[in-house]
RNA sequence: CGAGGUGUAGCGCAGCUGGUAGCGCGCCAGUUUUGGGAACUGGAUGCCGCAGGUUCGAGCCCUGUCACCUCGACCA
């Protein structure tokens, strides 16, 4: 296993410190710098180029569900911001206001969007009319601003980089169908191109958005057993087309009012991936989001022909992945170390005794393991590699999460578990608030979703003892 | 935002009782090397986080401020 020999020493291990080995990464694998404002981060050309990749998977999943892409402005005018009671009174403690244009005070100030639903039900309100108009099906890439206390590169930043979909729908039915075909791209996005296991729920009450009827989520566990709550889908019934005035004429030529969705992803997601799957020598990438899948590190390219095989092989590779050539003059081993961190899936070795033998070696970021591989069927054998490097990521972390989900029937048993053992915690909830809040103060966990899987694990709140029937899974989150 | 901690070369750190700045790694040049962060020789690098103050003199003392880290409260 990769993580039981380390060999890139300039990293944290991550049980000795697991925030700092999570610093360590995003700093050494040059995926961000920290900037001159507190709470905001440079994101690198090696943690941007995740991110496009990021964006033009999920980007075509949307496109085949019939989504189109628009762009609002970033401000939103303080009026506006203030039509939906609930939607403000959750935003309004960490919204970043502009007062002024030049030396002039604004008449009506402008908060920078830390979410868009306000302007998309302003737009609505002006672009929809009749039941033909419908649905909507708007996506929007861009940054939103929230003026976190407490800020960490991609997991919570003052600026983020994230996905916001909005949608208009004719009916309640059509408009929860879409949340959870939203849930569900993303929980298959985070399956197929993240490698990470995602538990799909419904958030309680407490949890959920400011404004919404339902919110649902997708819940991933990271390495150090916090939870991350990696997407967010949510069903506003008619709640927001009635504060914006938003109606249309249906076909019995009556004025209704449509209902809504939103659903969101954001650069946090690449701090899922690094929690997920880094070890202690770095990033370990899934192959669909790297940057580069593959490299090829030559051995003695000084020496007649090794630097040409190389390029040569660099340029059949071009047709099968993400192909990069290093020639730099470092060292092999220093060459190795590098890429580990940067948690390229696959190192092709190539030096003058493969060259001979018409060979290349193959080393998996995954676990370490070399493999000997003839020139002759490299352009197959590397996406085979790459698929299975996917599958090993999916099955170790899958394997990690159940391994760390316990189940507790008593209050003490998940004071105990929650104290000790890092991970979920999958409980019964009577449906009360007050529990709710209890297992925050007494054992501080907070519940992560009640998932859709649903199983029984006694009859009773873990809490107060009440009848219940609701299982839920708890823990510490991010 | 509350409690605690840390800011000295690109990175990691040392710097005594206040006396004018140092080590390791990295960087640059050259030579030898090249299958797990190579070796040797030579060289460059500092608004001591920032702003005030005390002092003949401040990296060190005082006040303020900013950033980062940890733990809480708040959140994608």
């Amino acid at each position: 296993m990769a993580d039981s020999k380390k060999l890139v020493k300039e990293i944290t291990s991550m049980d000795e410190d697991f925030a700092k080995w999570y610093t360590d990464v995003c700093l050494k694998a040059e995926l961000i710098d920290y900037a001159s404002v507190k709470g905001c981060m440079i994101i690198r050309p090696y943690g941007y180029a995740i991110w496009e990749n990021i964006q033009h998977i999920m980007d075509g999943m949307f496109k085949e569900t019939g989504h189109e892409n628009v762009y609002m402005p970033l401000f939103i005018p303080e009026s506006l911001l203030q039509k939906e009671k609930d939607h403000v009174e959750g935003f309004a403690p960490e919204v970043a206001w502009v007062t002024h244009g030049g030396d002039e005070k604004l008449e009506e100030r402008l908060c920078v969007r830390p979410t868009s639903e306000t302007l998309f039900c302003d737009h609505f309100k002006n672009i929809v009319h009749s039941w033909r108009d419908l649905p909507k099906l708007y996506n929007q890439w861009c940054s939103v601003v929230r003026w976190e206390k407490t800020t960490r590169p991609f997991l919570r930043s003052r600026e983020f980089l994230w996905q916001e979909g909005h949608t208009l729908h004719a009916t309640a039915e059509e408009a929860r169908s879409e949340t959870e075909q939203m849930l569900n791209v993303y929980a298959r996005f985070a399956e197929e191109a993240l490698a990470m296991p995602v538990v799909k729920g419904q958030k309680t009450e407490k949890e959920r958005f400011a404004g919404a009827e339902a919110t649902y989520t997708i819940e991933a566990l990271m390495h150090d057993g916090k939870a991350l709550q990696s997407g967010t889908s949510h069903y506003f019934g008619d709640g927001f087309s009635r504060a914006f005035g938003v109606q249309y004429t249906d076909k019995e030529n009556k004025l209704v009012y449509p209902y809504q969705t939103s659903w969101g992803t954001t650069t946090r997601l690449i701090g899922a991936v690094i929690m997920t799957h880094g070890d202690d020598n770095g990033l370990v990438l899934p192959p669909a989001i790297a940057p580069v899948q593959a490299v090829i590190v030559p051995i003695a390219s000084h020496k007649e022909g090794v630097l040409d095989k190389a390029r040569e092989l660099r340029d059949r590779l071009k047709a099968v992945c993400r192909i990069k050539l290093d020639e730099g003059e470092q060292s092999p081993g220093w060459k190795f170390a590098e890429y580990e961190m940067k948690g390229v899936p696959l190192r092709i070795e190539l030096g003058p005794r493969d060259i001979e033998n018409n060979q290349c070696v193959i080393a998996r970021r995954v676990d370490g393991e070399k493999i000997t591989v003839s020139l002759d069927s490299i352009e197959t054998e590397i996406p085979k590699l790459l698929a299975e490097a996917h599958n090993v990521m999916y099955n170790r972390a899958l394997e990690r999460r159940e391994k760390m989900t316990y189940t507790a029937k008593t209050l003490d048993e998940l004071k105990e578990i929650a104290e000790t053992k890092p991970g979920f915690i999958k409980a019964m909830w009577c449906g009360d608030r007050e529990c709710e809040d209890r297992l925050k103060e007494v054992a501080g966990v907070t519940s992560r979703c009640i998932p859709f899987e649903q199983e029984s694990i006694s009859d009773t709140c873990v809490c107060c003892g009440k009848k219940a029937d609701k299982m839920l899974y708890w823990g510490k989150a991010y």
